[in-house]
DNA sequence: AGAATAACCCCCCTAAAGGGGGTGTTGGAA
DNA sequence: TTCCAACACCCCCTTTAGGGGGGTTATTCT
């Protein structure tokens, strides 16, 4: 029996998800939380063999918890669940531990097929997803760093430097130096410009 | 009975809100679909009360959806159901003919209210969208003006406010308020934001 | 004639962004 | 072991953007 713990914040996600997984056979749900706090605390009382997680949480970012979970819990395995597509994402839950990537638009069958993948050691990825990670796998270059990638998608998504920073735990100088920076990789003059450079040119 | 219409991608939504709303009494779920063109076959098969209606679909965009529904169905009362929370989207699906707008995050009461609600002839909108759009509302705003609109594309390119001042030989100051409203029309607090929606919603 | 709206202009003031410099740590490749 | 890239941080300073007000015309619809 695979037992599954899901957290997410979307009330209707989690009951689509619970219906699902406890019809399948093998499988069943044994605890969910809503945030990243609660996920922390139903992770300590409830064992459990596979996570699926997501990555927009409102207390702490997903991500983290990625890294936190995979830390903490090694035995434990993590699968994204989430409606981000960019590659970003991807890259950074799996260098957090994760070991399969699901989007939220996932067929059924992909989900409880993922879960029975991981949990027998192996990684899966939906597959929208897995066609992402291969493209740029083969491609390569990515010519912006991690972090970078990362404050660039916060600066789409119209976060200030100071909100930024809170929500990294960086200084704001910290975020200024990397603006100031992406602006000159992408040589643009400001973050207009830059937006619009990052959505046409699928950066993030 | 109320008879309800699913339109939407995420196969895991689906699942929750038929679940919600089936064991809901006074309530079912007569259809779902996937896409609009699936959407638009089921309504044309099978009679409904209610839409929920998302913006984010894989074929056509909701809103024009959305637009097309009410006009072929002016029975119908439709409530969009999405993860956007900008002014923007709302005043959009309102305007094309929604009575609700429900975040995805909301709460599983939220949605059967919205849904009674509507269908009692009521407007209903989520916690957080009904904020933004009370916001608004007493501020007023629907559309953009030409002037509006070819401001906005300049900024979109990267130019200032002093740069598009002298382009279009006017003043500086005249140039902040435009952009001052267009963040106002748009529902977004900063030139990032307003870009992405400006690129991923073609108002340029 | 009156109301509404687009287009235009101006003030003050603060917050945020951007330009140009700099420091130090770390972890991996050579 | 040395070197380098990525990361995080700091300073000073100027420009741009954004929040809050205040207006005038001309047109268009009723």
């Amino acid at each position: 029996m695979i037992n599954v713990i899901i957290i997410d914040d979307h009330p209707i996600v989690v009951d689509g998800m619970r219906q699902l997984i406890d019809a399948e056979p093998g499988m069943r749900v044994v605890g969910a939380a809503m945030n990243g706090a609660d996920g922390k605390e139903l992770l300590k009382s409830t064992p459990a063999d596979i996570v699926l997680l997501d990555i927009n949480l409102p207390d702490i970012n997903g991500m983290e918890l990625c890294e936190y979970i995979h830390r903490h819990y090694p035995a434990l395995r993590i699968i994204a669940l989430t409606g981000f597509k960019e590659y970003f994402y991807m890259q950074k839950m799996i260098h957090n531990g994760a070991s399969g990537y699901l989007l939220k638009n996932a067929m059924p069958e992909e989900i409880t097929e993922g879960i029975r993948t991981v949990y027998g050691g192996g990684e899966y990825f939906s597959d929208e997803a897995g066609n992402v990670i291969r493209m740029h796998r083969e491609k390569g270059g990515i010519f912006l760093t991690m972090r970078e990638t990362e404050l660039l998608s916060l600066i789409v998504e119209g976060y200030t430097n100071r909100e930024i920073a809170d929500k990294l735990f960086l200084g704001v100088e910290t975020i200024n130096s990397y603006r100031k920076n992406l602006l000159l990789k992408l040589g643009v003059k400001n973050t207009a410009a830059m937006v619009r450079l990052a959505i046409t040119e699928k950066l993030v």
